[in-house]
DNA sequence: ATGGTTGAAGGTCAA
């Protein structure tokens, strides 16, 4: 089975990009973020037509959350036990959505992005973070894979300029001991070492054509879902302004395989 | 400190 995860930063916009990518790269089963529309504003039916079938949550311009899969999408679950929200609970919803594919539960996740570590938005992330883990603990004896943009560098390597981030979210000790907190718990990272490098570019300054990004989207699998992994890659062309169709996101899908 | 770019329910906010 190959699963995928992909900030696309509007589904509308990017719905070319999305059909042709599950297609080039054979994909199974994929985890949106950031899709920024209602179900009922997207044209989905490309997909369905290509065998998928789509759970969506999202209420507005900023969030949103899909699962496409071609195996089977079983028990959708919009949000986790007791998610904390930000503004608009119902809009906040759509940080998360789950479903179970031919055997494995797949959470999308679009961790919230803290803004600033001075920001109210900042101790959301870090609360939203925390009753993740509390409730993920509960699902590491299942075949279970979160996966998405987890908005977190762990690790120096996972960002372009680490003094320039000093003052900024992403790379503080709290939120990447939020992060270390579930491989305590027993769950694995496991795209890194077979897809190094970053997913994340920033539109401003040619980010990407100077590879100044950051690692920030991940597969975090349980133990029996860990050992079934056999590679992973990130698929740098749909981050490129040159290749594909219209504009890019700035994310690159993150893409892996279980056997 | 500011600005650079992209997307959306835009004439601003979030990333």
């Amino acid at each position: 089975m190959r699963i995928a995860t992909w900030n696309v930063n509007s589904l509308r916009s990017r719905i070319d990009r999305v059909e042709a990518f599950v297609q080039r790269h054979d994909i199974d089963v994929l985890a949106l973020q950031e899709t920024k529309a209602r179900e009922e504003q997207l044209p989905l039916m490309g997909l369905q037509a290509l065998g998928y079938d789509i759970a969506v949550a999202g209420l507005n311009q900023w969030n949103g959350v899909a699962l496409l899969s071609r195996v089977g999408l079983e028990d959708v679950q919009v949000g986790f036990e007791g998610m904390p929200t930000w503004g608009d609970p119902a809009a906040e919803e759509a940080r998360a959505i789950a479903a179970t594919c031919d055997g494995v539960r797949i959470w999308s996740l679009y961790v919230p992005n803290g803004r600033k570590p001075d920001d109210p938005h900042y101790t959301y992330k870090l609360d939203w973070l925390a009753r993740l883990r509390e409730t993920a603990r509960g699902w590491l004896d299942t075949p279970t894979a979160m996966v998405g943009d987890w908005n977190i560098c762990p690790t120096d390597d996972d960002v372009f300029d680490p003094a320039q981030f000093a003052k900024s979210t992403h790379v503080t000790p709290p939120e990447r001991a939020a992060f270390q907190g579930f491989l305590n718990d027993g769950y694995a990272e496991v795209t890194r070492e077979h897809a190094p490098g970053y997913t994340y570019w920033d539109y401003y300054r040619q980010r990407f054509e100077r590879d100044r990004g950051l690692k920030i989207d991940f597969v975090v699998a349980s133990p029996s879902l860990a050992s079934r992994v056999t590679g992973a890659f990130i698929d740098r062309d749909e981050r490129d302004p040159a290749q594909g169709t219209g504009s890019p996101s700035d994310h690159a899908p993150v893409v892996v395989d279980l056997g």
